[in-house]
DNA sequence: ACATTAAATTAAACATCGTTTAATTTGTCA
DNA sequence: TGACAAATTAAACGATGTTTAATTTAATGT
């Protein structure tokens, strides 16, 4: 085996996905090139496809990164809350707060319609994230069957999701200026507040 | 002045629009080109840039024409419906339908990261369709202040583009296969019910 | 120490893209 | 009929993701 620089494969990979980071923040997605990466990290677009399938594969790692630093930034913010409504409350916010501060990174999870479906290392990391809204969900419905509480689950996170999607793409702001924030207290306190109140309800 | 062939200006628009839509809908926006358009409508390239600024601008025609096509759907499921309740939530399941029936027309108007912010004549097309919703609302919150009940179409709003989203870009099907109008109905049910309870409650 | 060999890397090619430019066709009017 | 202007195209430009063949590099066997 012979190699011409001292990067080992791995340390290729990681200059790549550090660079790619880089631009996406910088620049978006819409200014992701494979000939910009590897640019910047000395090397040529033909290099990349040695360490990654394509540079949706290489994309795909980027997102999986930002999946984990936002699962840290949740799981933070669900610690200490006296109450689990307020945990979820906080849970919310701190995702809406992470989108605005990580735009480009964020909308990258988003924006792109994939061609292959997800691997299965993704789609754990997106388990990952539902079991720590899960988790809250059970704590406050604790008689509530399994699949009630995973409906609920999902209920909510697409609440938040399209709090932060529409409000950050702008696409509300056309018609008044609520605040993003305010905007998911509503949906969340009048959400669980249903949820709490009308346990037995049954409408299926 | 001088023409070569027998189309009009306004011909070739509306050529160039229905060969968009048809291209949108059978390849999706990543199968989009405007070599294709034109090749469809018998033209070339360059023609498109007589009659649209760019790409971007002949796509935000289209989608245009789609948020028309909704506005029908939303007014037809928002009229036979015995209570308010009713309505928003045919209305939601309407709109999921929707973008089940045209994923791809759907989809278009939300994948793409648009360079310029949008002209008027598109986000009064927006408005229109939040009136809408906002209809139902005043009718549910007749004595509710003008600002609550909008704050209440946006939660709503986002709540169901969320789970039209996610739903639709099987970012929720990795985790369960709860249908996507049982997730549409425990979101707005819920919702509901705690905007009505507790219509007096203070909490910003 | 040197030739061999295989891996690492690149340069170049390919097909495509959105957009702009110059060239060409076309129809109308003096 | 000839000149002019509009309509249309062909071609060019720079850029894209990806693949291919060519080249460089370093370790290995002798």
């Amino acid at each position: 085996m012979a190699r011409r620089s001292d990067h080992s494969r791995e340390q290729i990979k990681e200059m790549a996905l550090q660079a790619t980071e880089k631009i996406l923040i910088e620049q978006g997605l819409a200014g992701l090139s494979t000939r910009k990466v590897a640019a910047a990290i000395g090397y040529t677009a033909g290099s990349l496809y040695l360490v990654f399938e394509n540079l949706e594969d290489l994309l795909l790692h980027v997102n999986v990164r930002t999946l984990e630093k936002l699962f840290q930034t949740l799981q933070g913010s669900a610690n200490d809350c006296p109450e689990v409504q307020t945990c979820l409350r906080n849970m919310a916010l701190a995702y809406i707060t992470f989108a605005k501060d990580h735009p480009n990174l964020w909308s990258a999870i988003f924006e792109r319609q994939w061609q292959n479906e997800m691997p299965d290392w993704y789609n754990d990391k997106i388990a990952h994230l539902f079991q720590l809204v899960e988790d809250k969900f059970q704590q406050l419905l604790p008689e509530a069957r399994t699949d009630k509480v995973a409906q609920a689950v999902r209920a909510y996170w697409c609440g938040v999701h399209g709090v932060c999607m529409l409000g950050l793409t702008g696409k509300l702001d056309a018609i008044s200026d609520h605040s993003t924030e305010e905007l998911s207290n509503t949906l969340i306190d009048n959400f669980l507040f249903g949820l709490t109140s009308k346990k037995e309800s049954r409408d299926d």
